[in-house]
DNA sequence: AAAAAAATACCAAGAACTTGGTATTTTTTT
DNA sequence: AAAAAAATACCAAGTTCTTGGTATTTTTTT
């Protein structure tokens, strides 16, 4: 027989981490031995503690979920399981990319976690299926559109953004069509609200 | 001795409704009557179950937190406790003047939480204070601002919310001018991440 | 009833964004 | 090696936003 799991939690909302404790402390092959409501704490306890599987949600201040799994990987044995609030292909692949184990959304059921828990355990990798992937004719942003859209978000102007990325502004502009374009709106809160709702924020 | 008391639940995470049940269910002296993961069909409950408190997230589809107390200010006797993301003086302010019982952070602990349903029940209101109130010198948001807010966040252009309101484009300049001084930012997309932090998306 | 706050409306100059193009270079995929 | 995708750069006309004003009316608070 196998040893118990050891998970570890974070996610930014506390009630969320004792909502997931209780849900998982019934499961005698699992044992939870830490958690963290911000992401540094838990990447630094992560290293520590080396749990066999991290159950961490995307957003999360002082580091997001992908943040975490970008600076681990390759690094460390620990299992990832994204937890997220919405569906976003990019997200999605990137944390594939990042060697996730699953990208799960915060909409599951009790039980579809404990089974995707058990399955990851046992180095199977789970995708939720979701219906917006099939639909989601969207395509990905690209790295650079993606640095763009970052700087967008917290308020740049496009002259600012160039600057930082030591980019022509006519760059920028582009990318700024090509942004909204895949994102299919029209206009910048069109598109931040876009982002914001992706989980890019 | 008191009766058991009746609980409603109502989050849009399944996930947050499985953790609030489990910690819940310990509490002899609680009884969780039902459960909702979208506000309607939380609303239509409310009305037929009748709990003596629901406990409701301010961010729900097809109807909101705040909906769902200004729908049955003084219609129903159940108490409410408002479960919200953010500290928002304004929201907060809303959900007391619609005699919401407590307005709660989801931040906090099992501890605070089964304490505050305690008060609650003892018809003691419960605000959870928090430094962000008292450092927040910010001014709330008129009425009126807070409509065109909500028209700027999906995309209107000052010209379209002006044909909406049936005001004129200057007007609108105005309160954006006077959005963007409250919010303490510079331009739109920091008024929009402002806004979206603040849970009014 | 007086004072304060909110809502309304207006103006103009300058900054920034949007649209619809074209076009070259670099990187990735097949 | 060829094709496709991504990144880069440029332009101009038109639209929208931003700033810094002024000013009147309506509503709320004291």
């Amino acid at each position: 027989m196998k040893e118990s799991i050891n998970l570890y939690l974070a996610d930014d909302h506390q009630i969320v981490i004792d909502g997931l404790s209780l849900l998982l402390k019934n499961e005698k092959n699992i044992c939870i031995i830490g958690s963290a409501t911000n992401g540094l704490t838990a990447y630094n306890d992560i290293i520590n503690l080396k749990p066999n599987i991290a159950l961490i949600d995307l957003r999360m201040p002082e580091k997001d979920g992908l943040e975490i799994i970008k600076s681990l990987f390759n690094k460390s044995s620990t299992k990832f399981i994204i937890l997220s609030m919405h569906m976003e292909r990019r997200l999605l692949l990137d944390a594939i990319n990042y060697n996730a184990y699953a990208y799960l959304l915060k909409n599951i059921g009790q039980k579809e976690l404990l089974e995707t828990i058990y399955k990851v355990a046992n180095n199977e990798k789970v995708i939720i299926k979701n219906p917006l992937l099939k639909t989601e004719k969207k395509t990905f942003l690209s790295p650079r559109e993606m640095d763009v859209l970052k700087l967008i978000l917290v308020g740049n102007t496009s002259s600012q953004i160039a600057e930082k990325l030591y980019l022509s502004q006519f760059t920028i502009g582009t990318h700024r069509k090509n942004l909204m374009k895949k994102a299919g709106v029209i206009n910048l809160p069109q598109l931040i609200h876009w982002a914001e709702e992706n989980g890019l924020s």
